[in-house]
DNA sequence: CTGATATGAATGAATG
DNA sequence: CATTCATTCATATCAG
């Protein structure tokens, strides 16, 4: 992953105050958020020491709160982060099982996540996560061109073989053992509940079936009949 | 939706024909469906012309049949678009974090410069595909948990909301703090299409961008209470 | 400047 | 319908 920021502070637009950006085409907005050393730094905390890995709206309020003094930044931002960190610590798990290990450490930085951007002050630095072989490197594998790395799944079939449409019926891969728990536990926080059970999730109302609408298999309804002329009507009418 | 510039494309093989894929080994053809441009209008305009939130069997065969010839799609693809785009608009609003009101409108500014070929992407910006003008920030949500944010922020954005704000079947706001208010419009509603279908204008049609998605889940707090204690007590140890 | 990579953002596809 | 996963798109940033 990132190959290490040598040199830091990348203006970080981080003052809540945005006020740059008022004036003109005012970049700094950039639209993209752009996280701040110390808010990556209680980020990895989070993920790795609380175990946080999709926060809930709660959850994600108070964390963007309290990262908010560091920088701007919106509930989004954090979910969108959890998000693609969690993906991509999986994927990166995933290749290096998938093709071979051994070449590839174009990348310096060796520690794998060390703090990205610099990272004045790692605490726990997770440095190594653990046992994964620390994937060397980008990975990459790069996307977009090919990257089809032959037996990507576990069983080694491949969903897309044939043409397309294939799947239908669950071509996903089973279950992938969850194994995450990596982690260091940094200081003294840990008996961290890992990540959020929800204890009653048992419940479940309807037997619905999965699959899209429940009922394809034609069978007409009649309910909306009138929305649903309208719809046609609306179709024909525009369409081109 | 796609909020991008329309630069690159990389795949969009969207054209029903899509066969051009075979050829090398790559399934370059994604497997998943693009939508096109149309497509998305046309769903859209289904969204919010017409109310359509969760079609049934035959309007999922209607549209898709009609859908197809802007493209390849099938009957799931409609399903899930509207399933996704329901419960992102829906989560968008949720969640919304209360920042300050003061900088929301931090974006806005299109790119610009870089290089980056038009940038009418603004994540903010709100659809405006029809009539509705937006309610600002009133009752939005009612979420459980806090909606006294800044209300607008970014897309918020209802539509149909005046229309049948008056019928509104059954929108006993008890308890059900969920609310979501914006419900598609039953069966006598069905709004037409007067909706101008103008050539493809200038706009990409893409306006709305999901926000990022989220669980708000949280329910007050029970479940997941034990994982976010701890995280509130490492947040609240070295917040500052 | 140009290419490569890291990563924020979006969204199709599922699953429960 | 809520939630999560996988992939892809777009862009910030650095290497050369």
């Amino acid at each position: 992953m990132e190959p290490h920021h040598p040199h830091q502070l990348p203006q970080q637009q981080n003052d809540q105050d945005a006020s740059v950006k008022g004036t003109f085409l005012c970049r700094q907005t950039s639209t993209r958020w752009t996280p701040t050393t110390e808010q990556i730094r209680i980020l990895k905390e989070l993920y790795y020491n609380n175990g946080v890995r999709s926060p809930n709206a709660d959850q994600i309020q108070k964390i963007s709160a309290r990262l908010r003094q560091y920088g701007k930044i919106e509930g989004k931002n954090v979910f969108y982060w959890f998000q693609n960190y969690k993906a991509r610590e999986r994927q990166k798990k995933r290749f290096i099982n998938c093709e071979d290990p051994s070449h590839k450490f174009h990348n310096i930085t060796s520690g794998g996540i060390s703090a990205s951007t610099s990272s004045s002050s790692n605490m726990f630095t997770v440095q190594h996560m653990g046992n994964y072989g620390a994937y060397g490197g980008s990975v990459t594998t790069t996307d977009k061109t090919f990257r089809e790395c032959a037996g990507g799944f576990d069983g080694g079939i491949d969903p897309y073989t044939s043409t397309y449409m294939i799947f239908d019926k669950k071509k996903s891969m089973e279950k992938r053992v969850k194994a995450e728990e990596e982690e260091a536990p940094g200081p003294g926080i840990e008996t961290l509940p890992l990540f959020p059970m929800h204890g009653e999730d048992n419940l479940k109302l309807n037997p619905n079936t999965n699959y899209y609408s429940s009922n394809w298999y034609g069978r007409s309804n009649d309910a909306n009949a009138t929305s649903w002329t309208s719809l046609e009507l609306s179709l024909n009418s525009y369409t081109k």
